[in-house]
DNA sequence: TTGCCTTCCGAAACCGGTTTCGGTTAGCGT
DNA sequence: ACGCTAACCGAAACCGGTTTCGGAAGGCAA
């Protein structure tokens, strides 16, 4: 195995061969004799023969590579999920020799401005974007430039893209009707900056549960505050010094929900007894939170794989609105939900409710 | 802005020029006229044109792309540090306008399989692997091919390459030692499989600092399980039924730690009292465990960028060998260590080592 | 033997850039 | 007016493949 490349060039002379035949010979083209087909596959074996992608790329008119758009991170929480969301792209784009390219941006503008680029130079041919802001500029851009793409998540009107995305409305949904049926009524929603469709979708959950199950929401009751364990924490403590404390809380994310229970652990409370939280992810590591987290666990081993191959189809020619795929998440029963304590009412203002 | 790709040849016809003088007016060539250069990149700026990468990348010779090879991973748990790692070789990466790949593969056939095709179809200029095996052939394979590489951690023998490491070994040192501090003597040692050279590493720190301080480690107290949470919490609940179960653990890892915690909160002993645990790698989530993980936390926030950084310096010619750095771990003291419990020694044997 | 049709391969254009080389033009001094 | 040099741009080769086109050789039938 030799550490110098060898081109088709000196396959070719090495064959007594033009580059022409060698080339029809390798991509089994059928003006070719067998023999010779046969002589050159060995040969090209033997000499460690690698077909320059790049040239082969440029001939072709085709990247033959899918860009991820890393999502742009704030808080110093790792995303747990980019690693397997990356192996599922890996598997799909690998299935045809596609290349995966991975890209980031600090600033919104430097994103649409590399979108840009890289789409405009040629060098991918189709993106998976993560997390769409409620309006958000790459899906308009992209459609701009005509670049098959696909969202993880979707955006309030998601009629004309392919998403594979997960139903934070109904989970939410889901987590508060098992609220209810364990006796809460004062229940209160941690959530995150509304410009994430996400954010929104889950808000939009909470407060449709609440409304069908007749309950009302007291403004206080719903807090915002960064997407992070520190953002759960603080919100979670106004909630908890507010005059009508909640008896039950949901919040946007397991990692949002660690910040609470900390925060009720700190008031010498007990999460799960004197009050109930939910979190929302399925993060493994919930399962060692303490207490461990209830959760609303989504299903995302397989979003990688989906995505890619919903791209690979787009590209292949597919409307893109052909693949749309909304997942449903289950309720993970652990340690931090359970039945309304009655006795642990302690604030004057609940009782004078107990007794309306 | 056209959605149709604007190429040097159209560029050029728009201008009166020729390819090859548009080319060189692009690239500050000075015989070019600084008039005729303005003109044409004003012309380009208007008509939006991008050169194609991958004719310029043929014509250059060079990849200009970097590839990151995703470790496999046995277990469902994601991997946190992939995504900060991803980020920082993204920095490095764009500030060059090179290209960040990612590649995974099934099995290690697959995986030098997958190496070679990329490198020797000129794809990358330059490769990242992560957790080296003790004796890796990836590494053998890429010094054969004459490319450009770093390690995100490193080998027995490691002269001969680039890494980037924690010390794995002083960390383990420092926990024993602080352990020892504490007035533990039974210490164990829950690990992974040895055929990773950084669970060997901390391994090593275990034993050596055992007998820098004179203590003699027993055969049970060294458990090797699966790389997971479910591995240490088998291999926790194998020390806890020990003949002399230890009053302290180390682990290789926070996430086998967290099994530890599990396996002892069941047994109904408390972590940080009845016996001390002491975690690897620093996690955040570890603040939320239960109780609070004591670990040896790794600065790893700018790995990514740091091998990033060194990949582009030797591939601009610098000896691999040059670039070796290694972070050391710091001791992140939250509620799982404390003193040994004189009254928790449950265990003649232990008395015995006691009155010696 | 002639003619025609296959079979198989060589020659050359092409993808979209970069870079070398050479020639035209202008400017300058004498 | 002539020659020389410097400034500026065109022409063409090249990177390493793919693909079209055409032609030479061979086989078969008439």
């Amino acid at each position: 195995m030799s550490s110098k490349s060898v081109s088709l060039k000196v396959l070719a002379a090495h064959l007594g061969l033009t580059v022409g035949t060698v080339s029809r010979a390798m991509n089994g083209y059928t003006d070719i004799s067998p023999a010779t087909r046969e002589r050159v596959r060995r040969a090209a074996d033997e000499m460690g023969y690698r077909p320059n992608q790049t040239a082969r790329r440029l001939s072709l008119g085709a990247s033959e590579t899918i860009c991820y758009l890393m999502p742009r991170y704030s808080t110093s929480v790792a995303q747990p999920f980019v690693a397997q969301l990356l192996q599922g792209l890996g598997e799909a784009s690998s299935k045809r020799n596609w290349d995966l390219l991975v890209s980031h941006a600090d600033s919104s503008k430097d994103e649409l401005h590399q979108i840009e680029r890289l789409v405009r130079s040629g060098r991918v041919g189709g993106m998976v974007i993560s997390r769409p802001l409620k309006n958000d500029p790459r899906i308009a851009l992209l459609q701009d430039l005509k670049c098959p793409f696909v969202v993880h998540g979707r955006t309030a009107k998601s009629e004309s893209y392919a998403w594979y995305d997960v139903d934070g409305e109904a989970a939410f949904v889901e987590a508060v009707n098992h609220l209810v049926s364990l006796g809460h009524g004062e229940i209160a929603f941690v959530g995150a900056p509304l410009q994430y469709q996400f954010a929104q979708d889950r808000l939009n959950g909470f407060e449709r549960a609440m409304a069908d199950n007749g309950l009302t929401v007291r403004r206080d009751h719903i807090q915002i505050a960064d997407f992070s364990d520190e953002g759960g924490e603080i919100a979670t403590n106004i909630l908890l010094e507010a005059d009508t404390p909640p008896t039950a809380i949901v919040c946007l994310s397991d990692t949002m929900a660690l910040g609470a229970l900390a925060a009720i652990r700190a008031k010498g409370l007990r999460p799960g007894v004197d009050i109930s939280v939910i979190g929302y992810d399925g993060l493994t590591f919930g399962a060692h939170a303490n207490p461990p987290l209830t959760t609303m666990a989504q299903p995302q081993a397989h979003a990688g794989r989906r995505l890619g191959d919903m791209l690979l189809s787009i590209i292949d020619g597919d409307a893109p609105d052909k693949h749309q795929e909304l997942q449903r998440a289950h309720l993970l029963r652990r340690k931090t939900d359970g039945p309304l304590q009655k006795a642990a009412v302690q604030n004057d203002v609940s009782i004078r409710e107990e007794l309306s």
